[in-house]
This record gives structure tokens, sequence and C-alpha cells, in this order.
DNA sequence: CCTCTAATAT
DNA sequence: AATATTAGAG
């Protein structure tokens, strides 16, 4: 008990700046993402009820919607929890905690032919705060004005939001940017993406060339997901893809998927904006790691998430 | 402006 | 080692 979750509406009026963000407090948390793809109504009953299989709804347009909303929410979830509040190295401000002697998630290469569909229940984790500062070398500046964001951490789950997503885009609209929107992880940025993707290629470089497994030495990350057949596609022919002309106003994407994850609740009408919203680090995990020995999960709470650090400043630049 | 690849820095 | 950053070409 004690799961007091308070969402206080600060008006700032003296000019403080208490931005948190925490929009994930009633999501379901980045940690459960549910199923990718996949209509949530099956073909047979929405033709029965004659009802339409997600229309079109472009995930990129809901994302959208997504991001927007988390930019404009993005300022007034206090959350005053007693759980554990870690700090990590100096500059992994990442909060880690997992369910622990429970069956975790998928783990294994479980790719659902087409029909299957089991999947866990699973209940809506919160959020934990976090709050981290370590300026290297220099000063600590009170105001805390100029922060560097903490490293991102790539756990296996954000890792396979990761490839689900690029997955359903297809290798060839899957560049950062649709791949950040479409992850809708806050705090994710472009850069973090891309980086991400630089090396993933890679890795699928690597595995093609040798067809036969590398169990025992390939990254841990990688290695643990499995990669989707879909992920080498060049374009023009093959099923999926499609051209995705670049143009701004997009009205939709070509790609047919239906919805791969969760779009935060409510909305706001706004096309498009920049993404000045700050606050970053994604941190999620689950139980095994490397042979190094962290330790902590002392609190062995089962929250976990997303982890952001209450700077309230807003460096609107980048 | 955005992406890609490679090299480099932390 | 894992990410971030930068450079330079497209």
């Amino acid at each position: 008990m004690g799961e007091e979750v308070k969402i206080a509406d600060y008006q700032g009026g003296g000019g403080d700046d208490e931005r948190v963000s925490e929009w994930e407090l009633g999501l379901p948390s980045a940690a459960d993402l549910p199923p990718l793809s996949q209509a949530l109504i099956p073909p047979e009953l929405a033709s029965a009820f004659s009802i339409s299989p997600e229309p079109f709804r472009t995930l990129l347009d809901v994302n959208r919607a997504s991001q927007d909303t988390i930019s404009a929410i993005r300022g007034g979830a206090s959350q005053a929890f007693s759980s554990s509040n870690f700090q990590l190295d100096d500059r992994a401000t990442v909060l880690e905690a997992d369910a622990a002697a429970f069956a975790d998630e998928e783990l294994e290469p479980d790719r659902d032919g087409s029909g299957s569909d089991s999947r866990k229940l699973r209940k809506i984790d919160s959020t934990a705060e976090e709050a981290d500062s370590a300026a290297p070398p220099a000063n600590d500046d009170p105001s805390a004005r100029s922060m560097k964001r903490p490293r991102l951490v790539w756990t296996p789950q954000l890792h396979k939001r990761f490839v689900d997503v690029v997955a359903h885009l297809g290798i060839k609209n899957a560049v950062p940017k649709t791949i950040m929107q479409l992850m809708n992880v806050e705090g994710l940025t472009r850069e973090n993406v891309a980086s991400h993707l630089q090396k993933y290629r890679l890795y699928l470089k690597r595995m093609q060339g040798l067809s036969n497994e590398g169990p025992s030495s390939s990254d841990q990350l990688f290695a643990s997901t499995p990669v989707p057949q879909s992920l080498h596609e060049s374009g023009g022919g093959g099923g999926g893809g499609g051209s995705a002309g670049h143009s701004h106003g997009n009205g939709h994407l070509p790609v047919p998927i239906p919805l791969p994850y969760p779009p935060p609740p409510a909305m706001m009408p706004m096309p498009m904006l920049g993404m000045p919203p700050m606050g970053m680090t994604v941190g999620n995990h689950h139980g095994f790691n490397s042979l190094g020995s962290q330790r902590d999960w002392s609190g062995a709470n089962k929250f976990g998430s997303v982890v952001s650090y209450p700077h309230g400043v807003t460096p609107s630049d980048k």
C-alpha cells in the first residue's frame, strides 16, 4: 500500500521550474510493451462485425500525437515516493528496477507466426523518479543550468522496442527520426537512435556474413533480440515498402501497420513542433546482466521504467 | 534539413 | 565496452 500518485498541477507562479516527465504515470510503462503489430481484433471478428480494422492511423500520426502529448504534459507530476533513489554511475543515471523473482518477459526468440496471440497479462508499472547531477569536472551550479544528459542505457527492453519498430518500418523507412517517433519513448533523441541504429546495422551485417551462430561472443544485447526477417529489403518491390516520400506534410506512411505501441492518453491539436522536451534517460532493465557486479535492487520494488531527472531547466536548445 | 558511414571521444 | 559526438558526403 502506499501508492499515491499525486499529480499536482503547478502553475509555476513564482518562477520556479518544476518539470518532471512522468507521463507514464498511468501508462503502460515503457517497460512492458504490448505486442508489436498485430491487430487488436482478429480479421474474422472484424469482418463479422463490420468494423474496420484500424483505419488509417498511420501510426505515425498517432505517435506524433503522443509525442505532442508528452511534450505538453511534461510538467506537473510529482511523485513523492520513498522508494529507493539510487544513483548509478557518474554519468549513467539509470534507475533499474524490475520484477525480481518472477517470470520476466520474453527473452526468447518468440516469433509468433501470425495468428498466435498469447499474451500474458501484466500490470502496469509505475515510474520512478531519479535525479542525478554529476557535472564532471567543473563546478556545481546550484542553478543546474546546463547539464549533460546521462548516457542512455539500452536495456533489452528498450532495444526490443527499437527492433520491433525497425522491423515494422522496414529497413527502408527505418531512419532515426521515424524510429524515434515511433518508439515513443520519452527522452529518446534522434541521435540516441541514430547511434544505436548504426551499431545495430553493423551487427546485422556482421551476422549475415557469418550465417552461423556466434553464440558466445556477440553483443548480449543484440544477441538476445532475434532479428526479424523483415529486416532486409531493398525497396522496391518487396513487400513492404513503399516509398516514403519525405513530404513534411506527411499525410501518412505507406505502412499498413496497425498500431505498434501504446500511445499516451490525451492528445493535443498540434501539428508538429521541434523537439524541445528534455528529460531523458530511459531505464528499464531486466534480469541478467553481464558479469559485473551490479548490486542493487535493495528495494525490490517492481517499479522501474523511465527515469528522468528533474532539471526543470529547459535547455531548449541543443 | 535529414541520413549514412566512419572515425573518434568519453 | 557502450554511447555520444563529429566530420564529411549525399
